[in-house]
DNA sequence: TGTTCATTTCAGCAGAATTTCAGCATTAAT
DNA sequence: ATTAATGCTGAAATTCTGCTGAAATGAACA
């Protein structure tokens, strides 16, 4: 899957950038509006996610012009504020998505798979880890028939490691994923996190098995 | 009769409206999913042949996007695979029946029939939660025996929360909800809005259970 | 025009969630 | 055994959320 993205600061370009890869898509950069029409309009892509605000051609003008050009690729739009005008003007002009800074990468992963219709994440509503349950919609966790209270980021990072069990995540992966692009937060806040979450889901059943697992040197694991 | 299918390759597509016609069925088609969503949701048919997989828009959104908006047609869902899970996710998304492709015309002749002489549903009118009850259509609510005098957005948010008793629904879900496309609301509008619910629906009741819950970093949940 | 009621915003507060800090514990490597 | 590096922890500092009384705005109507 190839997706363009189309963003003039090069923090967050990157940053996307390097989550989008860390899920196995192949991303190219354009960090301006008409490099990022050239791009759109001459390469193959599945995708293209596009901020609002460029210099040079702005996104709409860029949405606009693929569309008028017969170039189909869905569009997911990144918009500064929630003015909804932004947003009513962008779907006109084709966008086939929006999405509002700042937001942490887990929402634009979101977006993005729905966009590429991956019938794969519309699985995922409820997480199962042994005898633990995350119900999404909800924001409901359960330990056994025990409900789990959590805070907001306790669930998204719950909700992250149990999207991956078994898989090994360093703190790298879960802050890009769990908190905004623009969070700047240190490894000890995941190490924080993790604490908590143990002091929830593992310390409070000592006769089961713990499910969050450190690995030292390479991050945690949840696993049953 | 009128059906409408929505299925983008377009050979299986011709086959189904061909077949459905011998039955003397009327059959619109749709190849994408905005394009039957929008069919959907402003044409009355009998029943909706919705494929999982779609440009544009997936069967599934598709599918809990006009039972939000209440609007019942039976819908038989198309699934690639015979996944269990993808079906689950349809079920809950509103779709009344199954059929796994590659499946035959006969079957989904049965289906169709079988759909088709189902009682329709009637519209959820009357809303309860614990004592308290809603009536739609007299914009009437009371706890109990006593009627409660609410304002009309008062009575949208109630409505709102009954609707989707039990789920916990987040001030941005309300604000789109419940207020028009275009109004710029304030998350504060929605606590006070919140508040005046409680003052009127809650607080009376001192000796009964409050039924609007804050489920803090979330949003708001009414249940019993 | 004024009056009333509904709607929306504002500003301040309290408490909760988030994040950082500094010291301690554990591990792996020499 | 010594030493870095890494992880863990209690507690403090900071930021964020939700609640509230009251004020501003808007709409309906006499």
């Amino acid at each position: 899957m190839r997706i363009l993205v189309v963003e003039d600061e090069h923090r967050i370009a990157a940053s996307i950038k390097k989550g989008l890869e860390q899920e196995k898509y192949a991303v190219d950069l354009a960090y301006t509006g008409t490099q990022g029409y050239d791009l759109a309009s001459t390469e193959d892509y599945d995708l293209i996610v596009l901020d609002l605000m460029l210099p040079g051609m702005d996104g709409i003008s860029i949405s606009r012009e693929l569309r008028k050009n017969k170039i189909h690729t869905p569009i997911l739009m990144l918009t500064a504020k929630s003015q909804t005008q932004d947003k009513i003007t962008g779907l006109d002009a084709g966008a086939d998505d929006y999405l509002t800074k700042p937001f942490s990468f887990e929402e634009l992963l979101a977006r993005v798979r729905a966009l590429l219709r991956r019938p794969k994440k519309i699985i995922d509503d409820v997480l199962h880890v042994a005898d633990l349950t995350l119900y999404s919609k909800q924001y409901e966790v359960k330990r056994g028939r025990i409900p789990v209270r959590l805070s907001s980021k306790e669930f998204s990072l719950l909700q992250y490691l149990m999207r991956n069990k078994g898989q090994i995540l360093s703190k790298e992966q879960i802050t890009t994923h769990v908190w905004d692009y623009d969070a700047d937060i240190l490894p000890n806040t995941v190490e924080v996190y993790i604490r908590n979450l143990r002091n929830k889901i593992d310390s409070p059943f000592p006769q089961k098995k713990p499910l969050i697992q450190t690995v030292r040197g390479f991050g945690y694991r949840i696993s049953g």
